[in-house]
DNA sequence: GTCTATAAAATGATAGAC
DNA sequence: GTCTATCATTTTATAGAC
């Protein structure tokens, strides 16, 4: 996690409201809020998130809604980080992980693969709150620090062994590479709603991930 | 062209404002309103877009924006189709073609990846236009017309012959595959900030679209 | 076809009672 | 900590003069 470093310590300069960590009922609205602003993102989409819609999703008045975040952007950067903190547990769950790093690559892809389906919406939403991130000044390191997450869990579930400094590299390098035909994928199945052709095309991702992982391990083996 | 086909006849009902054709000025403004559109959506993103932004974009009256489009969502929309047509022309100018079609993959990646460089605000700005059209009932159409473009671009440009039904097949197989990769590595490209990774990437990608289409091209061989 | 003026509704945010 | 009530703008959209 050595990249996102220097992230954290940002985040808490950035996007929490008011009360620091109050009272435990505090934190519990205050995490109704985020939920809430999560679901109401994900069925109506960044043009139709108002406040007051945020507001009624989770259960809250406006003004209550005013007392925890200062503002709608930070209440956004919020659940940005709430989605980043998730992630790790939405996605390790129905993942069964083969022993050899190849087999474990495909398994990776098929998993996500399956998950984009049946979760249209979130990745939308998650999408969009990405490019937000990425336009507004400032907040670009969330969105650095969503994808350094997604990398660290690919890399990691490539190769659980952590010690070594050379298979990290590649694990993460594998990971990029993943992280990128999975965002390509989902713009494009939900674009074109093309089944065979987007199955073809994760046949495809899984063939060419493998190749990436044997050759750079080949490179490894040769370097020594 | 054929998957477009079906779309093709919805955009006139779906997309325009009021007056179908009239006069040549009259053409003038509107295609005016969308470039200020265009232009105000790149630096601003879509949270900042309103129609007074867009108008004063556009050197405009808001009114004057309201008598050419019914909605903002419909002149969204045609933003949209505006940034189809206009693919073509802002994409191929700068990449020459060798004449093997591997290099040809090769050398469209390389020239994805320099535009991708250099324009950010607007692949961002196309990036949330296009979620836009997937979260409107009724205009996911439009993104699938999007893709389509897209892909019948690179297609034709990795296979210039026309006429052959199996290379046209493959064409497209090996576009919608570089599509999910440039689309991947745009928002990854954008969040990391991390050029040599990009680039670490990008020459991975080459490597992994070359095998594909050696491999498609080596299964048509053998199936004759 | 383009403008000025304005309507009608919605939005982000705050004041202050409880 | 949560609420009711309200402010100050802003937003999309229209009416009607020119």
């Amino acid at each position: 996690m050595s990249e996102t470093a220097e992230a954290t310590h940002k985040e808490t300069t950035a996007t929490r409201g008011r009360p620091a960590g109050a009272t435990r009922k505090g934190l519990e609205t205050r995490v109704r809020i985020i939920k809430g602003a999560r679901e109401a993102l994900e069925d109506g989409g960044m043009e139709a998130l108002t406040t007051r819609r945020i507001a009624a999703s989770a259960g809250v008045k406006l003004a209550t809604l005013h007392y925890y975040f200062d503002s709608k952007e930070s209440l956004l950067l919020a659940v940005l980080e709430d989605l980043i903190a998730d992630m790790d547990s939405a996605y390790r769950a129905d993942v069964a992980l083969p022993p050899e790093p190849e087999d474990r690559v495909e398994a990776l892809i098929r998993a996500s693969w399956r998950y984009i389906q049946r979760t249209r919406n979130k990745q939308i939403a998650q999408t969009e709150l990405t490019l937000y991130a990425l336009r507004t000044r400032g907040s670009e390191w969330l969105a650095a620090k969503q994808y350094n997450a997604y990398i660290d869990f690919y890399g990691h579930l490539v190769f659980e062994d952590d010690s070594d400094e050379e298979l990290r590299r590649i694990g993460r390098a594998v990971g990029r590479q993943m992280l990128i035909g999975i965002d390509g994928i989902i713009l494009q199945s939900y674009a074109l709603e093309d089944l065979s052709a987007s199955n073809e095309d994760i046949e495809a991702l899984i063939i060419a991930m493998r190749g990436y992982l044997r050759r750079l391990m080949a490179e490894r083996a040769k370097a020594r």
